[in-house]
This record gives structure tokens, sequence and C-alpha cells, in this order.
DNA sequence: TTGAAAGCGCTACCAA
DNA sequence: TTGGTAGCGCTTTCAA
């Protein structure tokens, strides 16, 4: 049988209002009381029930994490940081891993409506806000780590994704690089849309265009991969010197493809990658990626998050932290 | 204002009773009742709370998910696929990481005890089986996935963590080393003391003795490049020919240790992983490593438990899975 | 086939 | 400072 409130009220002889103040450091309750209370708490080993509590005071303390897939290891990283925090904070963390698919997005939304989450951190592509409607009727409380949607104002934490691909950009120039690719990830992704931009218009302020046959999009290591394929067989002078990827994930894709197709990565093809997750760094070779400061997003969005839960009305903040490059041997002059 | 179950039932005119069996499917309502209270509970967009459901049903469907560490590749993967499986038997997954330290998992066991979850699968290194204590006393039902406690009659999926090791060392001895390293995990870790046991005796069966100093244990990354440098900066023949690494993080300390050190792999020095996580496959030279089928795992662990949850009665199953070699390009016969 | 009512374990309000 | 008690939204007998 599991020790109930009324069981520590009765041996107490008190109220298991008595109790519940005890437990909740609410209203008044003398020092011995308090005392004593505590004592047999811990002599029946009690720890009340986390679901009773929530049917009640309509607080969980758990949080929903939506993530595209928490594998891949920007968000393994993400999702580590969010853990840390949230325990600091008194929450647990629930996964959802929705492959960027609004359905997917759509059912997690539900379930953790349903569950009745206190607040949920969003790092996942959405196409149609609308997917996340079993929250926002709901009025549970949202927060974006590394995607956003400023029309939304809803809060976020970001990094300058434009600035990142601006990075890049100017990093491979500065080398001498002038025909350029792009491997995205799939337009849903509000970041990727960025680090394009800004690569692309930032090349182009130096005079450099980037053809659109050179824009490639790939969700996925595997699908990278093929992509890159693509764009690396183009033979002679119709092969980019370089290929900035928007994660890390489609720069490693990249550079297996072009082993397979025996282009020396980085004598015949410069690749950048994005997110410095722990992959760029063991990479042969190593790739030069524009690092975001996970940790400290991870920690941010939390705080953004649960001060949102509690003081509703004051207004969203948005937080964007600045990108930075990491060079490594990826990334040379071209040849020739 | 949430709608609830009264809500339907007084839409529909009927008792909350019949609204819950039609929630259920239980009892009997006659198949017009039953869509008359489907239709009002879709134009109400009505979903019961999984808080009061659980209070008297004594199921949460929520799963504790405790590892080491989420943002570790290997974790991050079989994080995975207890999600996906969880979410296909209709469960949600809590994750806990643990930094393998009893403390921490002691505190998380208790508050999943205090979440009421209906199981919790455990991936983490455990030294006292008492950290689980809040979970075993209230017999909540547990599975190990690569972790084993066989004295204590446990659910659990592993793989023949001797036969890797062992294939691992006829891998290195085949190529003509003998003098071995062993950077292991710390002696918590059930899973790297058989692998530890299946190295070493095979190698001994082998003729091949391995020194005491030349076994080292580091808990992750950072500290598997320290001790990995400590064992090969014994200049001369005081450096082992070929590294056994328990896992392909530890692996990439190794690896990040030698480039330092101007120790060539594999030329001078071979190195082997285990997990075969994606790591293995990016670094630089890539990682042979024996690997470990992490999806089918976490499949399995989580049928395995479930199974369990249903049928407390049945006797405990133990699945254990082959391992497999994987030879990439850290491994070379030893120069000289 | 349907409904009334008794909880589940707790919080919160009001009264004492 | 303490206690009584009414819910929270649902499941589950037991009767009707």
């Amino acid at each position: 049988m599991k020790t109930t409130i009324y069981d520590i009220a009765q041996a107490a002889g008190v109220s298991i209002a008595t109790v519940s103040n005890v437990l909740n450091g609410k209203g008044k309750v003398s020092q011995e009381r308090r005392q004593q209370i505590l004592r047999i708490m811990d002599e029946l080993n009690y720890k009340p029930s986390a679901i009773a509590s929530a049917l009640t005071s309509k607080r969980t303390y758990t949080l929903g994490l939506l993530v595209p897939d928490i594998s891949n290891p920007f968000f393994a990283e993400i999702a580590r940081a969010v853990e840390d925090e949230g325990q600091r904070l008194g929450y647990s963390v629930l996964i959802c891993s929705t492959d960027n698919k609004d359905e997917k997005t759509a059912r997690y939304s539900a379930l953790l409506r349903q569950k009745s989450v206190d607040g949920v951190i969003i790092g996942t592509g959405i196409n149609e806000l609308s997917a996340l409607s079993p929250l926002l009727k709901k009025n549970i409380p949202v927060a974006f780590i590394a995607r956003d949607y400023p029309a939304e104002d809803i809060p976020s934490v970001i990094i300058d994704d434009y600035a990142g691909g601006a990075a890049a950009a100017v990093h491979l120039i500065e080398l001498g690089h002038r025909r350029l690719a792009i491997l995205a990830e799939p337009d849903t992704i509000s970041s990727s849309r960025e680090r394009v931009r800004g690569f692309r218009e930032t090349a182009a302020a130096a005079g450099v265009e980037i053809e659109d046959a050179l824009i490639v999009a790939a969700s996925e290591l595997r699908d990278g991969k093929q992509q890159a394929a693509l764009l690396l067989s183009s033979e002679g002078t119709g092969r980019p010197s370089a290929i900035f990827c928007c994660n890390d994930l489609l720069a490693i894709g990249a550079l297996q493809a072009a082993r397979e197709l025996h282009v020396d990565v980085p004598q015949h093809c410069s690749i950048v990658g994005f997110d410095d997750t722990i992959l760029a760094s063991v990479t042969d070779p190593a790739l030069t990626t524009v690092a975001q400061p996970i940790a400290q997003m991870g920690q941010a969005v939390v705080q953004l998050l649960v001060d949102h839960m509690e003081r509703p009305d004051e207004p969203r903040r948005r937080i964007v932290l600045p990108p930075r490059l990491i060079v490594r041997q990826s990334t040379v002059p071209p040849s020739q």
C-alpha cells in the first residue's frame, strides 16, 4: 500500500491540510509540528504523488521537448542542456522526435497537451504553425530554440543565422573560392533559410553569384550525401570548389560523397559545416564549421520558458546569440 | 475553460460513466450513443486529461529512461529507438542523464517514482543497486539496456560484451599486435568489465598478457584523451602498438591524444572502438569498432519492459544479441 | 445498456 | 496556527 498524505496526517495526529502545508511550505505551521511531520514522512518514506498534486495544482513540472531527432548530435546536446537546466528549476523533460514532420509535431502537441505539460520547447522545423495548435489553443507556454517565428511573438533563443551564413561566405571568399554551392536543409527550417540568405547575399556583395542549380536541400545524412554527390559529380569547371552545408551532419554527408567520388577534401573541394557538434571535431578532415553555443542556448531557452510561465504578462523575450566560425582542416584555398 | 468529461456527458445527455466507457472502449454502449458521443467530443475538441486518468487508473503511460548522458551519441541513438517503440505502444519517455553517478541515479529514481512512471529503462552504470531502490521498493518495473545485473533477475537486453571484447582481441592479434592496452570505462559499468575480460582472456589465450599498467579507465572523451596520452607517452617499446577502447567516445579521445603526441594512427598505433555510433564512421581515420545493434536493442528493451508490466508474473527475459566487428581504417599490422 | 456515486491523493479556501 | 471540506477529472463498482 502506498502511503498517502492521510497516513502522515493520522500518524502525526493532524489534518491533511497541515501536512499539505508543510509539503508546500505554505501557510503557518509551528516549528515543532513541522519537524514532527517531516520526521514522520521520513520514517514512512512518504513521497507525495505528483499526479494527485498536478490534478489540483495544475502544474506537472514537466516540459516537452520537440526536436527533429534526438539521435542527431546537435539536438542531443540541446536536450542535455535543457534537461540540466530543467532539472535545476524542478522540471522533467519529455522527448519528442518529430523528424520535422508536421503530422508528428501535431500528434506530439496533442499528447503533450493531454499530459498537461507546463511548457514546451520547440527545436523542430514547422511548416504550418497549426501543427502546434493543440498547445497554442490551450495556452500552453512555448519557446523556440534554434528556430524562430518572429511574427508570432513567442519567446525564442537563436543565433544570428544570417551572420553565421555570412561568416562562412566571407571565409570561403577570402580563401579565394568563387564557385560556391550550398547544401541546405529543407525550406521549412527557418534557421537554414537565414543561413542560406546570409551566405548568398554576402557572396553576392563580394561579386560572387551562386547559381540556383548549386543550391540543393537535404534533411539528413544519407540524403545529404546524395545531394552532395550530385553537386560534386558535375565534372570540370561545373564542379563547385566549396560547399557550404547548413549543418554538420550534411557536411559529413558531403565528406562521404566526396570520398566516394575521389574528390579530395579540402584540396579539390572545401567544405564548411554548421553547429560545431562533436562530429565536426572528429571528421576526416576535421570540419571548418560555424559554431552555435549549444549549452548556453539550451539553458537560456529553459529560463525564458519558465520565466514566461511564471509571468505570462511580461513581454516575450528573444535572445540572439552570435555564431562563431571555427576554422579546421576542411577549408583551404581552391587549387589551380 | 477546459472541456471535461462532464461537458461531454451533459451535451450528450448521458452520464459521465457512459462517456468514460466510450473513451476506454469498455462496457456496453450502443452504437448510436457511441457515435453521438464521439461526435460531440470531436465538436468540443475534447481530450481527456491524462493526469486525472492516471490518478484513478494508476497508469501514466510514461516511461523513464536513465542514461549516463543523452548527449553521448550512443545513448542518444538508444533514446531514439526507445522513444519510437514507446510511442508505438502508447508511451512517452522522460529523459534522465545521470553521468553514471549513483547519487543522480537515486535522485532521478525518486523523481520517477513520484511521477508514477509505469516503468523505467536503465542504461546507466550503477554502483550500488540501492540507487534504484525508490523504484524497486515500489515495484516499478525496470529493464536494463546495455547493462546487466544477472543476479537481480531483471529483464535486460544486452549484447555479448565478452564476445565483443574477444572479437577485438582476435582482430588485433591476427594483425600481429602483441603489446596491447585497454582504455576501459569505470568499473561500475558492467558491460565494460565484460569487454575487458573478453579482450584480456582472449589475448591471454593467444599468449599475449596485458600488463595492468596498460589498462586504464576513463568516463568520457576528455578524460579518455588524457588517459590515452599517458598510455601513448611511454616512449619506445613501452608504448602499446594497439589500444582497445570500450566505447567510441573513448576511442576518439585516444585518436585526439595520438594526434597531439604525433603518434600516427594506425601506422604507429592501432585503435579499436566499441558501439559503432555515427562517430566511428566519421573519424580520421575511420574507426574499427565493435558494433552493437542499437536500434534493435532499444526496441527490444521497450517490448521486454512493457511485457513485464503487463504480465508481471511471467519469468523475466534476457535478450543477448551478438556484437559484430566492423573493420575500418584505424587498425593495421604493427610497424617494424 | 446506462447511471449514481465513491473514491484516487492532493491543494486551497474558509472557518475555527 | 490548525482543521474541515470541496473539488480537480477521471475510473470503477454496483444498481437500475
